[in-house]
DNA sequence: CATAAAATAGACCGATTGGTTTAATTTTAT
DNA sequence: ATAAAATTAAACCAATCGGTCTATTTTATG
């Protein structure tokens, strides 16, 4: 890894902090200076302009989520054991906040949808790219036998990520535990209600 | 209503409209200049800065929801139907957004989380406020034998939340009903089983 | 180790930010 | 009718916005 690459690979990481805790528009260059300890002219010379930082942000913070939690599902080999990650995972979102500022998604969906045709086209790739991967899951759970046959996938999908995403934002504006506790452990029993 | 009332009125409905679109941060006094057809020092004759009209904005726009939510509820008589009335509004909200912009308390509580703590107080006051009421349904539809001995209103009413705001990010970020479809006919099936 | 190329610092730019001030104009109440 | 009070317009402010440019330093290569 060359010092360029090194020095864009930091500046991704530190801007992708701030942008998942202030957003697109609350967040300023010198903002990402500061962090960084970098010039202007240094962050002028590894991005061309404050959305390509702001895209590279994004992608950053999804994949690091995607990471986790492809990590966690990997360990698993039961259908429903891979599902059942995700309300173990987000029952604790408040107390492990596994990503400092909340969900990239939520966050850049709520702020880009009217604003910012660029991050709402990586925001939807994203939440589509999360839906297909629990349709997967239920595809080769059914296939295996483990999930009931006829359990629509992208149906339950929608479902899951509903839940996931309304509690964390009831969770993170009350900052309590209780919206996240309540919507995962009712997840949790839609999951295991699957089971063939 | 004085010439006054009048001017304040009008600044906040246009401001309102603005800062559910474009976020706080993403507002700036030029666009609520634009918007009202006034001048800075109309503006601030009316609102001591920035942050007071946000908050008169966020406080109109979670008013104006409500109302709509309020009086289609009391139409209803059975507390089910008045239960019903949250997916049966929300199942339509991207053919008819009754709030352009999408809710303010999904909008608002993502942005000022981390950021505003002002607005953070008043978006969670609305959260409250609306968890409190759907509790409420639910208990006087228990005294009333609509609903079944046993249910947790708390609970189901952060279930219903999260439901709706899940889905709402969802299918405002694709630009689709499929989300809200889905998890309004789930949401439906667990009202009607409630039924006593 | 010399040298070309890449990376960085920091001064600088015009535009826009939220906010103030002052003078003129309307409204209101007597 | 008129004076006091409320309201409004528009010039003005310092600070910050995203972004540019050039000189200097650091890095990699022959």
């Amino acid at each position: 890894m060359s010092k360029a690459d090194r020095t864009r690979q930091a500046i991704i990481e530190k801007a992708a902090f701030i942008f998942n805790h202030k957003g697109y528009s609350g967040t300023s260059m010198n903002d990402i200076m500061d962090a960084t300890g970098l010039t202007k002219g240094c962050i002028y010379g590894n991005f061309e302009n404050k959305d390509e930082i702001a895209i590279a942000a994004f992608d950053y913070n999804f994949s690091y989520v995607t990471s986790i939690m492809k990590t966690q599902i990997l360990d698993k080999v039961n259908a429903i054991d891979k599902l059942l990650t995700y309300p173990n995972t987000y029952r604790n979102f408040l107390r492990v906040p596994f990503i400092a500022g909340g969900c990239p998604i939520l966050n850049t969906s709520t702020e880009a949808d009217d604003t910012h045709p660029l991050l709402k086209k990586r925001a939807v790739s994203a939440l589509k790219y999360w839906q297909t991967g629990i349709e997967k899951i239920i595809a080769r759970g059914i296939e295996a036998k483990e999930i009931k046959p006829g359990t629509n996938g992208a149906e339950f999908a929608i479902i899951l990520v509903s839940l996931i995403e309304g509690a964390v934002m009831q969770a993170k504006i009350t900052n309590r535990s209780t919206e996240l506790d309540i919507s995962m452990d009712f997840l949790e029993k839609l999951i295991k209600n699957l089971k063939a």
